[in-house]
DNA sequence: GTAGGTGCAAACCTTTTGCTAACAG
DNA sequence: CTGTTAGCAAAAGGTTTGCACCTAC
């Protein structure tokens, strides 16, 4: 762990991890007048990625986009068409429940899962009211 | 539309629309000795995308991917760690009646659901079955 | 002194754009 | 003649790489 290792895991702390794309981190900290060079954190990024802290995700853009591996809880992501922003659902919204039987027909069938991965775009409940005015 | 677009529209029909990028399809095109530029190829996918005739999806590489719009079937995707191949998850094995509840739920806390997003990554029954070899 | 990490710039790959020429109605 | 489409090459993003330099043990 190097100093700039540090801030770049940090940036994803500080913002709640946000699912930010490299670009993004690499300009949160040169505002803040952290001076990291691009390479560095895209390479940290992967290393990140490697050893399981981050993880790399894809809403359909041109971007690959990083969360913080949150051990206890999977979680699957909507993307409000509307407002663009990106929810986690998790708990009483998780859709694992649901799954497991289906994932059981899965494996029956000679599929061995190691990674499910939903994804929901529509409005989200804020859009939702929105639009109903 | 004119003869490039329906080159286009024919790779796909004639390659099983096998998740193709825009790059492959303009090199099939190519190498088919059908001349098309690439500006075109690109083009003329976005189009069909607009159209509804092809459905543009990601799995985490770099690179888009597109399906022919299957108007009877939504099936979502398994993706072999192994081989690479990618499976198309429909009739018994499609996990829209699964989610069918969830849905519901989604729903009544204020979200409207205009698309869902389901990728498997895994072993596939074939590569199961060397594994265990 | 050796291994690993950094910074810079250049390269890379996929995708998009600007512009001119060709074409169709 | 007018609007649309194709081709080419250049540009634009995001990401990766080569290489020299620096640092830490």
């Amino acid at each position: 762990m190097t100093p700039q290792r540090e801030q770049v895991l940090k940036v994803f702390i500080e913002t709640n991890s946000e699912h930010l794309g490299a670009e993004e981190v690499y300009r949160y900290l040169i505002s803040r007048k952290l001076n990291v060079s691009k390479a560095t954190v895209y390479r940290t990024i992967d290393l990140l990625v490697e050893l399981g802290f981050l993880r790399r995700l894809q809403f359909d853009e041109g971007v690959f986009r990083y969360e913080l591996v949150d051990k206890e809880e999977k979680h699957s992501h909507f993307i409000c068409t509307s407002c663009g922003k990106i929810y986690e659902l998790k708990g009483e919204l998780s859709p694992e429940n649901v799954m497991r039987e289906y994932l059981q027909l899965m494996s029956s069938k000679g599929y061995i899962i190691e990674e499910v991965d939903l994804k929901f775009r529509g409005l989200c409940p804020k859009c939702t009211k929105k639009k109903k005015k």
